[in-house]
DNA sequence: TGGAAAATATGACCGCCGTTCATGTTTTGT
DNA sequence: ACAAAACATGAACGGCGGTCATATTTTCCA
């Protein structure tokens, strides 16, 4: 009885807490990170200014619960890979083109998510809701070593005495690359441009991982 | 007489200018963008608040203005690159040793440049300052092209279709590894790791660029 | 050289926005 | 049914980027 109602409360506090993450998303994807104010968001999902302080502890935080979100929702897309019957090339190149469609799908998503990494300490982010931004890339970034790791085991890629900073290199490439086309590149042609860059210049990577 | 005079004001009002670029470097480098005022800044140049508008349009452009310079400052360390007499393969390692060294040399310059190139359209900036920050960065990607050339000509390299994709590969491969680490590593053994995986992907990249 | 006019410097002030908190409202437990 | 606890609200606060009326300096001509 008492039980239930605790279940109750939380799960109306988890729908609340939706609501606002839902209103905000839509928000902060149209018009960017800065150019929304927490009333926008309070608004849109209809609840008052202060509630949204009571689910949580700043605009940022905010954010920060849509990028682990998407995270996640990414690495459900990927996790498998390294157990998918393919060359362990064509696996990185999949990877690739479904890292880059999902972080372009929504216009600031990647824009966001890249300033958040370089400005973690600037933020108001407490370490707790840093480590689990950080945490939630990672299990990403891993995917990377398990399909090298596969590679390698299967005789496609020599043996590397440091995945991770292989791993690190290939994630590190996709995101440099769609950071550049985002500063300077044409809008218009961008997609095509992106994926075309990081098709070609992961095949030279990948030539050189070769025996 | 009356040309002198112009002369002498322009003279004083760079000087100013420089001065108050001065004290805003050492306050940024120090505390990162958000947290320096322009109060602050103001205080530390010895100037009024007023007067910073007169020079700058906004708290964005002292800091594009900063971030302009140390771009051009760069070119002057690699303008030459390629007709050093080295190989390519050499070259390349070089051109990223000077780049990550120079990105890295205070504490939040890279930081800041990845955030602007993120945010240019939220920051305000005019359209002038956006094409001049571009514009330099492009400068300096440009001498890996050279390079790339050179490499290609002296049969180090085999024929590219399309080099200015090895060249955003290569840069955003050197931007992407240096935000990883800035974002996920432990900051005593950054700079160590940055460089010995910037180092030994580029190796896979340039064995992947080889004949 | 004096003194008006133009140019420049100043910092009090404005408006915006993230955050807080006193107050009102609902839920809980008896 | 009612007190107490939990929760929701939006007015008010404080910090900061940017502006503008005022003060100060420079220019220039009589």
């Amino acid at each position: 009885m008492e039980e239930k109602r605790k279940k109750k409360k939380e799960q109306e506090k988890e729908n609340r807490k939706n609501t606002i993450l839902k209103a905000a998303r839509r928000l902060f994807f149209d018009r960017g990170f800065k150019s929304v104010t927490v009333d926008n968001i309070a608004e849109k999902a209809e609840v008052s200014k202060g509630s949204i302080y009571l689910c949580f502890e700043s605009k940022e935080e905010i954010y920060v619960q849509i990028l682990i979100a998407d995270n996640i929702a990414l690495y459900e897309r990927v996790k498998n890979f390294a157990n998918i019957e393919a060359s362990a090339s064509q696996l990185l190149q999949e990877f690739a083109r479904i890292y880059v469609n999902f972080f372009m799908s929504d216009k600031e998503l990647f824009r966001i998510l890249m300033t958040f990494m370089m400005q973690t300490t600037q933020m108001n982010l407490t370490e707790k809701q840093t480590i689990e931004l950080i945490k939630s890339t990672n299990e990403n970034i891993k995917i990377i070593s398990q399909i090298i790791q596969k590679g390698i085991d299967s005789g496609e890629f020599r043996p590397i005495d440091n995945i991770y900073q292989m791993q690190n290199a290939i994630w590190g490439m996709l995101n440099g690359i769609i950071s550049l086309f985002l500063f300077t590149g044409n809008p218009i042609k961008r997609m095509e441009r992106i994926h075309s860059t990081v098709q070609d210049s992961l095949n030279v990577f990948i030539k050189g991982l070769k025996v």
